[in-house]
RNA sequence: GGGAGCAUAGCUCAGCUGGGAGAGCAUCUGCCUUACAAGCAGAGGGUCAUAGGUUCGAGCCCUAUUGUUCCCACCA
């Protein structure tokens, strides 16, 4: 049956009724089968809040087109979909919208509070699951998981028990990153660095029992309210004799020693330190050290508490002016130094983060990151780009105990439990008494538990784990992570040691690294610069498929990309060009079903689909090697130069003549070209290369599930390409020839080739038809010699030949000769290069067989053409 | 302070294991040729940042330099 192909491909109309069928037929889900091998993705769960941006379509683009490929390939493959529950910027989000009633967590309490988070879910959870959709994502969506489901909360608080029992789950008075605005401990990970112009003020403070001072400069006044030394360097000469003496802390009144510390810089400032435990990280080292005290002078709100004597619930930076003032007033304050600096401020939110002791859980990293780097030396874990594999490594070699308590609501609740005689209790299950005495009054800790260590946990909960199911059995460890490089120690190296510890294999051997998509200017897509691009408005105008082709043309693993409209424009007329040459070929075609034995294949079409052999099999390695700009790259030229541009062209004279004999291997070839183009297309366009190949076949109910092209020696035909190739050139050198000549396609002429060779005449009089047809010849003879050939006539050198064309009246034999002189000195200088080339003893010596060869042929072709060119030009005079 | 990336046509970028520089857009010329003007044909345009080195041969490998971007880091 011929369907009739509408004029034009509306993706609007299109792409959901597709999508939708997919969904229908059940396409995207996997079942466990152990007769296929599987392959194997999760998805990096977006965040519940989230709306798809540029990012998340690149993203999932990536999978899609690896998932749709090796399920053409026959795997089993399957792509598990999900969101995660994103602790701290989902709370934050509804403790705004609460804000905005007048309320706030406190007034409505936990219980409360979480219902609302859960509503909050129901409604938004699904929203960027949908987008996805848009995007063409082939996910099992029966499969979806969601961080706080039932199975995923029971696999992060099993793994909190084993991790407690094994003691790599601690609690501990630490110094950590305190965020005040959210009032809630982060991770070192979550804290940016910012440089900022602040001031280093130079403050004195007395020495006891003398009428000295001690200089020094700091960046936090404020800080000194929890001083609890003085040091300077053991071997600084200046200071020697003041250590063992005491300094008197200002308006706390506070005697604290001056002590010697190797961890000061004589050469920075005055060589003097104010040390502070409690509030930085350095200074708790050194506090460590000496046995000094920690003084805590914040609140959780970043206001100053009791021990900051008078300045007590003042804010931190209000408590700073005063303190500058005051000091000054003393005679204290030396000068005050503007100065830029590194502050560190929650990437969330970004309120300055203070480090402050706490008493939290933490898990400790030692050991587990030994298998985790162990895996990337040994092979069995892969960054696509290899660079990116150092990043990873040195974040685990430097890594410190990951803070993992968060002062939260909305989370996964840690499964501590406290009895009134200070014992804890760490059970998955809420247990009854005091693992230690027999108290039944427990009380469960307040804490949740950093977003992250739930998704560290994805690749092998989601499919089931802690039980051992059918489907953690068949389709872990996965295949391919594919993710940002911006979250490789955020989740990747959690991900990572997690597996090892859980599982004692990798959760993915491959991760692929892609990078950002900025503004046409280069700049980072974001809320504030209002410079992000909707992908589901690109998607809405330009369709999901012209979107995919243009986040995965012309970029490479690892790179930043640059967004902008010309590029989807070109895209988009891609998907054109192929509707419309598919639309063509419907046209001419009365059956879909042909069947033509290879002896009644013709030169150009033994020449595509050999063209077409070799394409499936480089794409192929290609995707093999993750390397997908350049596959598309190559599906894309061969579609519109090749195919397009000159094989439908090639064969429209059989097309129009009904009784060529040779019309049905026309067809043939036209029709099984495209299908092989259109499923090496489809993993990057879904949508498009189904509509099509409802079209063009009737054997197959979907492209999705067909089978992945592969190189077939039957369709090589070596011969048969090189033939085609020197039509090609031809042909494009009477094109040129009389562009050149300023002649329009509207004078035909005739045109002579010529050729001693007579193979290569025989070549000619099989594409004899192509000379009028693509270049606007009327007559074309073919002859071993010039005779009968006007003197006048111009000329164009091809490799084996040179074609005559004459032009009765028009001919400016000026112009003809500046164009054979252009042409001359090209073909010295190859010759030239040639010669120098084979003349090199080293070369001759040392190069491959095949590569001197080529060049010997190089040799003799440029050569010929040389004198050619040169007889031509004498011809003219 | 440590690490990494990038520097190729006017612009944005590809260039996979070293074997004669590519694409898209832009520019110029000519075409509404019965699939497509979202198109066709032709053309111009590059010392592949600089300087060395390895090699018969370098955009690609090595060293240094310059510019630029990013990541990590406790310099008060």
């Amino acid at each position: 049956m011929i369907k009739e192909m509408p004029k034009t491909y509306d993706p609007k109309l299109a792409e959901d009724r597709i999508y939708k069928n997919w969904l229908d037929k059940k396409y995207f889900h996997a079942e466990v089968d152990k007769s296929k091998k599987p392959f194997t993705i999760v998805i990096p769960p977006p965040n519940i809040t989230g709306q798809l941006h540029m990012g998340h379509a690149l993203d999932n683009t990536m999978q899609d087109i690896l998932i749709r490929w090796k399920r053409m390939q026959g795997y089993n493959a399957l792509w598990v979909p999900g969101t995660d529950h994103a602790s701290i910027s989902t709370e934050v989000k509804i403790v705004k919208k609460m804000a905005e009633e007048g309320l706030t967590k406190e007034d409505i309490g936990r219980e409360k509070f979480l219902e609302r988070a859960w509503e909050w879910k129901k409604e938004y959870g699904g929203t960027i699951l949908n987008q996805l959709m848009k995007l063409g994502s082939s996910c099992d969506w029966d499969r979806e998981r969601f961080t706080m489901d039932e199975g995923l909360n029971n696999a992060v608080l099993t793994v909190f028990e084993k991790l407690y029992k094994k003691g790599y789950i601690y609690r501990g008075e630490k110094l950590i990153n305190w965020c005040p605005k959210c009032r809630t401990t982060i991770s070192d990970a979550e804290v940016d660095h910012v440089d900022k112009e602040g001031s280093f003020w130079h403050i004195k403070y007395p020495i006891k029992g003398t009428n000295e001072f001690l200089e020094f400069a700091t960046t936090r006044p404020e800080t000194m309210l929890g001083d609890t030394a003085i040091a300077v360097h053991p071997d600084d000469e200046r200071y020697k004799a003041l250590v063992g003496k005491t300094c008197i802390l200002p308006f706390v009144e506070r005697e604290i020693p001056i002590i010697a510390d190797t961890y000061v810089d004589r050469e920075f400032g005055t060589g003097v330190v104010k040390i502070t435990p409690a509030h930085d990280p350095n200074d708790f080292e050194v506090g460590k050290r000496h046995n000094l005290e920690c003084i805590n002078i914040l609140n959780d709100d970043g206001t100053i508490n009791s021990n900051g004597g008078k300045f007590e619930g003042m804010d931190r930076y209000e408590a700073r002016k005063l303190i500058v003032e005051e000091l000054d007033k003393m005679g204290l304050l030396i000068k005050i130094e503007p100065i830029t600096h590194a502050v560190g401020i929650h990437e969330r939110c970004g309120e300055v983060v203070e480090p402050l002791i706490k008493k939290q859980w933490f898990v400790k990293m030692e050991e587990m990151a030994k298998p985790a780097l162990e895996v990337l030396k040994n092979g069995e874990l892969k960054f696509v780009p290899e660079r990116f594999g150092k990043i990873y490594t040195h974040w685990l070699e430097n890594i410190h105990d990951w803070c993992i308590s968060r002062q939260l609501w909305w989370g996964h609740r840690i499964p501590a439990y406290y009895c009134e005689n200070g014992h804890v209790t760490v059970s998955k299950d809420v247990p009854c008494k005091c693992s230690e005495c027999e108290s039944t009054n427990l009380k469960r800790d307040e804490d949740t538990l950093d977003t992250w260590f739930s998704s560290a946990l994805w690749p092998f909960s989601t499919l089931g784990w802690p039980d051992n199911t059918p489907e953690l059995e068949h389709f872990y460890p996965t295949d391919v992570l594919v993710t940002g490089y911006d979250i490789i120690f955020f989740w990747v190296v959690r991900m990572v040691f997690s597996a090892m510890e859980q599982m004692g294999k990798v959760p993915f051997h491959t991760v692929l690294i892609h990078g950002l998509v900025r503004d046409s200017q280069g700049r980072k897509m974001s809320k504030s610069l209002g410079n992000g691009i909707d992908p589901l408005e690109v998607i809405k105008e330009y369709g999901a498929d012209a979107l995919r082709l243009t986040l995965i043309t012309g970029n490479a693993p690892g790179n930043d990309m640059r967004y902008y409209e010309e590029r989807v424009i070109n895209s988009r007329n891609f998907g054109n060009k192929l509707w419309n040459a598919s639309r063509f070929v419907m046209m001419n075609i009365e059956n879909t079903n042909i069947s033509v034995d290879v002896s009644e294949l013709q030169s150009a079409d033994k020449w595509i689909l050999s063209k077409a052999n070799t394409l499936a099999k480089e794409v192929t390695e290609n995707l093999e090697s993750y390397e997908l700009g350049i596959a598309v790259q190559k599906v894309y030229d061969f579609v519109w130069d090749e195919y397009c541009d000159w094989y439908i062209e090639m064969v429209k004279p059989r097309l129009y003549n009904k009784e060529d004999k040779t019309r049905n291997a026309a067809l043939f070839t036209l029709k099984n070209v495209l299908i092989t183009a259109l499923k090496l297309l489809h993993p990057f366009e879904p949508f498009i290369t189904e509509e099509i190949f409802s079209y063009v076949q009737d054997e197959e109910e979907t492209i999705m599930l067909s089978s992945w092209p592969e190189y077939s020696e039957k369709y090589s035909f070596e011969k048969e390409e090189k033939e085609t190739e020197l039509m090609k050139e031809a042909i494009k050198s009477v094109r040129a020839l009389r562009t050149g000549m300023n002649v329009p396609p509207s004078k035909k002429a005739s045109a002579y080739v010529v050729s001693e060779n007579e193979q290569v005449r025989e070549i000619f009089q099989r594409g004899k038809v192509f000379f009028s047809t693509l270049a606007y010849a009327s007559e074309v003879i073919i002859q071993p010699d010039k005779t009968g050939i006007a003197d006048d006539a111009v000329s164009a050198v091809i490799p084996n030949g040179v074609i005559y064309i004459p032009f009765a009246e028009l001919v400016d034999v000026q112009k003809e000769k500046e164009r054979l002189t252009k042409e001359r000195e090209r073909l010295v200088k190859e010759v030239e290069r040639v010669d120098k080339k084979l003349s090199n003893q080293g070369f001759v010596a040392k190069a491959p067989e095949k590569v001197i060869q080529e060049e010997k042929d190089k040799k003799t072709k440029y050569s010929d053409m040389l004198s050619e060119v040169e007889k031509q030009l004498a011809r003219l005079g």
